[in-house]
DNA sequence: GGTCCCGCGATCCTATAGGATATTGGATTT
DNA sequence: AAATCCAATATCCTATAGGATCGCGGGACC
């Protein structure tokens, strides 16, 4: 029985969803710079690299052309989007001020203690993953924590980005946004709606301001 | 030329990208109620009924599944998203409050006159449908002049179940909403941002209010 | 009468073949 | 030498067939 389980192994195991697998994989790959950004995506390659048929290659990259991830051109395949440019990142940063903030302030109104304990920890990080990896949880706890799927599935969709973005220039660990963040997980432990809301702000126009730096054109 | 055009007529027509065709007929037929909600949807049944092959249902099921208008059970098919309950119209709306108001204000300080010109006509419904489509426009011409394309994009998402919602009851033409258009659009005519984003809050919740009505479970 | 087993239908998932189209590289012309 | 045209290639898009899996209903057994 081992014997057949030996080539599926290393391939995608679980065969309850295949296509969701295949999302999953590929959203890390781009997500890792392991698909730079205006990088082709030939569906049979990745049908032959990840040992499964087109069917589900295409199913997942139709659900990431959704999430703005990809962009497909008729007859001349997938590519990853391109690197956000000024105005993309503008943009989203004014979105995320009219969204996070509020979340925040209703995170700190309503978040129990066992989702608080989970937000507290993991705070230390040392390498540029661990700190992204940690920045994307503490807000994506934020975001549950509001209790609207609605804003916590924007927010995802848009730290992906931001995540992209911040890993194309391996952005030095700013010691700053730890402490702000852990202004804000102080007044969402005190229940300050208000400083909450007020921290977040603060804390996102900041971070626009780091970011903005990198970018020229 | 026309014998062979005779043909592909009535069918789908353009060639460029039958997956996007087949994604906006779908998701016309699930606004229409064509498809009501909780329903279930069969890839051949949809392949055979559209003349085309099931790979472009699929990609199109995809994208609609990835807008939360579809949801996929492994092995058991695909399923309209079954109708909005209570918990999720309070999502919608405390979502659509945080961002309209800032488009209305946004809008009003940037949009131009050609704009402002089809956002003045189109005023005048009389039938439900036409009331319904009227709307959308109205909400749509606002979110695209604000100049955030993440903003346009969000509530596009929202308002296509905001319109199902309100299908679903038939509710009467509010007489009300029309009054309150018309506010928000002499608001933005005239330059005044603050009005603007008032009127339109003002007009969010009182549409959330006619809407709350038809719930009780 | 209740519970368990089994076959049937429906659906998804995979695989392969063939037609259509955009991109790329080279040859030709000005 | 630069621009243009054309053919070759790679890729996508579609269609069809077959295997695998899940849910449901009828019948047998306790």
């Amino acid at each position: 029985m081992s014997a057949v389980n030996e080539v599926a192994d290393k391939a995608i195991a679980r065969p309850s969803g295949l296509a969701e697998e295949v999302y999953r994989r590929i959203r890390a790959d781009i997500m890792s710079l392991r698909l730079p950004p205006d990088t082709r995506v030939s569906v049979d390659s990745l049908a032959r690299e990840l040992g499964v048929s087109q069917t589900p290659i295409r199913e997942a990259l139709s659900m990431l052309e959704a999430n703005g991830l990809v962009s497909k051109r008729h007859f001349a395949g997938y590519a990853t989007s391109p690197r956000m440019d000024r105005a993309q990142l503008d943009e989203l940063f004014e979105f995320r001020l009219l969204i996070e903030p509020h979340a925040a302030r209703k995170a700190a109104e309503s978040m129990k203690g066992a989702d608080m304990a989970i937000l507290a920890s993991g705070e230390g990080a040392t390498s540029h993953d661990a700190f992204a990896d940690m920045d994307t949880q503490f807000h994506k706890l934020i975001a549950q924590g509001a209790g609207n799927h609605l804003i916590a599935d924007s927010l995802a969709r848009l730290h992906i980005h931001v995540h992209i973005f911040r890993s194309c220039f391996r952005s030095e660990i700013a010691e700053e946004a730890v402490h702000e963040h852990d202004d804000i997980i102080a007044a969402i432990r005190a229940h300050d709606g208000a400083t909450a809301e007020a921290a977040m702000r603060s804390h996102i126009e900041r971070s626009y301001a780091r970011l903005r730096d990198f970018i020229r054109d």
